[in-house]
Order: C-alpha cells, then structure tokens, then sequence
DNA sequence: GCAAAAGTGTTGTGTCTACACCCATGT
DNA sequence: ACATGGGTGTAGACACAACACTTTTGC
C-alpha cells in the first residue's frame, strides 16, 4: 500500500459508426467545468471492483445500448499530467464500433459528429478520435473488422459504400468483393435483393461469417520456411 | 474532483533483447511480498507530474541505462481488480528493446531470461511479456523496428540471425537482405567485414538507415485507387 | 585446387488492381 | 430495345520464397 496521492482513472471511448455517408462519432456536450459546453467522449471514472472494458461499458449503457456496440477494443492510455485542468487524471481510451443501420435513441446532450469536421473538443479527445479512425483504417485492410460496421446482410454495394466511408477513398466493389471472399471473410447468403426502379440486376446478399475479430491477412513478410 | 478511493497505477516493461542465442526479457526478483522471490518485470509506482512514458523510464534507469532502450512504446493497460491481491493496481506495460551487443551492468536482483524459458512470473506479468514477444514479431514484418534490436552496423547473416531468434524460425539470409534493401529499411555502409578463419567471401557491411520506428509496407490491401 | 561464406540471377507462385465484358432486371 | 446496376474473366504489376549459381576469400 502507498500513501501518497493517486490518480484519478476515467475510461473513455470513441464510438463510431458511418451513417449520414460518412464516418461519425458519438460525442456528449459536457455540462460543467473545465471545457463547459465543449464536446467530449463519453466514459466517465474507474469504480472499485471493475475492469476498464466493464467501466467503459457501464458508461455507454448511459448513452447507447451497449449491445448495439460491435466490438470494442482498448486503444491507448494518456496520461499527460497536464491532459486535465485542475485535476492529476488518467484516462484509457477504447474504440467503439457500432453497425450501419442501428440507430440509438440518444439523451439530449448526447449526438453523432463527422470525424473529418469534429468540432473542438475537450481535453486530448480530438487526438483520442483521430487515433480511432486511423485504428480502424488500418484493421479493416487486414481483419475482418468490417464486421462491427456492417449490418448483419448486405450487398456488395452497400458494403462497397461503407468501406469507402471509413477508409476514406474510393473501393472498387470488384476488387472488395473478390478479397474478401478468398479470404472467407464473408460469404453469400443465397438471397438476392429485388432490384431497384431503374431496374438492374438483383444483388446477391453477403454476410460475414464470424462476428468476432479475427486477423485474416497475416501480412507476414519474412515467413517461417515452408516446413519440407 | 472525487471523493473516494482511487487505484494506484504503476508503469511496467518487457524490455527485450536478442542475447545468447535467443530472445530474453529482463526481470527482477522481488524483495517483498506479494509474490516474494517470484520473478517480475521492472517497473512500479506513476509519480505525480510525470507521465507514463517518464515514469517507467525513470524505474528503468534503477536497472539499465535508459540510453541503452533504443525503442520504447506503450502495449496495454491492465485493470483486473483481482490482479494484485490486496491492493487496487492499474498497470500500464510497455515494449522495451535493447540492441544486441548492448551489456548493461545489472543489479544483483536483475538478470536476463529467455522468453521462451521463463520462469514463474508475478502477476499478469507472463501474458504481458508474451503480448511484447507478439507485438515484436508483427512490427518486424511491417515496419524497421530491427533497428532497436539490432547493433550499429552489422553484416547480412548477422541480421538473419538475429531475426530468426525473434522471429523463432528460420529466416533466409537472401530474402532477407532483398526485402530490407528494397523497402529502404537498411544500406551498404560500403565496408567491408573480413573473412574469419575459414576463409569466405567478406562480408558487406549494412546499417540501418533510420534510428525510428516506420512503416515500411503498408500492407493496404483496399488501397487508393492509382489517381488518374 | 578446394572448402567456406557471401551475394546475385532466375523462376515460380500468389495476391492484388484495373478494366473489358457479360448478366439480369425494369421500363 | 435499352438503360441500369450486378457480377465475372482476364491481363498485368508486384512482392515474395526458393534455389541454383557465381564471387571472393583462407588454406
């Protein structure tokens, strides 16, 4: 045991989802000092007797269902001496991810925001974000992380759409289609979506086959040998 | 501010270096309970106006140089409460890796192990430990991080041979060579090792060429389409 | 000359992008 | 018929592993 001061211990979590065609995330217009009216993440203090991971989800369940958030990972822990006015405080962050389509009834102070025109946010939460989407950029090219984006059916199209929106260029559906489908990443359901007034051909409906992270692309150059 | 109790937090790392023939983490042995005698990773108690990073390079100076950790970065933040009996602890671990050649003088109650030998460890000290071995391992793939590990200069089967012992399979000192030079990571020095005892051919002599971590293959399956 | 070690040439494979082309539907 | 999407076929670029072969040294 220790005698001195300790820190306090919020967890934090950036929430995303693409609605709106574009990446956004969940923030809460904070209702006292410091940053008064400032956005802010949604998280909130460490309790005794539970996890970071419990402590982030028993604060969402403040702002969102908490199974309406798809995956959730711990992204980095700041503790910048000075990332709180007034206030020796670490923070732990977690990246959220919520599927297309869900769309939680939110408490007044609470809204969605565009990751590329976030407004000023409070503390090192604009950073915290960034880090986020960057995360999620880079694991949709080699996991199967598109899983916590997409809703549970969907055409090549529509999930053409929803990776463009998060990695932030074009994609071709061509290509889409065929890496992850090698990969066995997702697969065809059998159905087809009715096609829509200007005709066209039905759509095949995709799913994905396992809604936990896997990591499907070993990008490991510098291989073991193959054992001959 | 806050009323009730707050967690302590302490700052740990696996630091990691290639040495007698193997991949070996540096630990300490306790000196009091809990645990007493158990081996564990450096590291302990966050101060107030320090950060993180500060914290465990300042509990690192008490075991090594700090100028010998030529990388350092942050792996995870542990919360479970019952993971130090008797005290509300947070740790946040980190990666530490010291070049090969490197000899620091080491208290009496610190030495090197081998990660794939290692003996009891105190705490969740052991998951954390393989995490960094994991970490390593993919960063050598896409990134430069051979140069913490590696010395100065260093010729071509060196730096196979130190890759197969963090990697833990074989590496073709061929491929190698190719991969590195092609992505820019290492460079001919221009000089020349001279042949041992045997006789061979002299070997070139390469560094690397820069002394930060990078990303050197952006392994972005779903990349920009070729702007035209 | 011969062994030893380093380094290059070359081939084959797999994964990816790009783009041409074919398919199924509505009007 | 023809427009509108959906989907497949295919060629080229690239990075890589594997392995044969050449180079440079000591003895």
């Amino acid at each position: 045991m220790r005698q001195s001061t300790n820190p306090t211990h919020v967890s934090l979590a950036t929430v995303l989802q693409i609605r709106g065609g574009g990446l956004q995330a969940l923030l809460w217009q904070r209702g006292r000092e410091p940053f008064l009216g400032a956005w802010s993440l949604p998280g909130g203090y460490l309790e005794e007797g539970e996890t970071l991971e419990q402590s982030i989800k028993r604060h969402l369940a403040a702002k969102v269902d908490v199974r309406e958030v798809a995956h959730l990972e711990q992204l980095v822990t700041l503790s910048d001496p000075d990332r709180h006015p007034g206030e020796w405080q670490i923070a732990t962050a977690y990246l959220g991810l919520v599927p297309t389509g869900v769309d939680p009834k939110l408490p007044v102070d609470t809204a969605w925001h565009r990751v590329s025109r976030l407004p000023r946010l409070a503390f090192d939460h604009r950073e915290i974000t960034l880090a986020g989407r960057e995360r999620l950029r880079a694991k949709l090219s080699y996991t199967n992380i598109g899983f916590a984006l997409a809703p549970r059916e969907f055409t090549i199209s529509e999930l053409r759409e929803l990776y463009a929106n998060a990695l932030g260029h074009d994609v071709s559906a061509t290509n889409l289609q065929r890496v992850l489908l090698r990969r066995g990443v997702i697969e065809n359901t059998g159905e087809r979506r009715a096609s829509g007034r200007g005709g066209g051909r039905p759509a095949a409906v995709f799913r994905f086959r396992t809604p936990r992270l896997e990591v499907t692309d070993e990008f490991a150059v510098l291989r073991p040998p193959s054992s001959r």
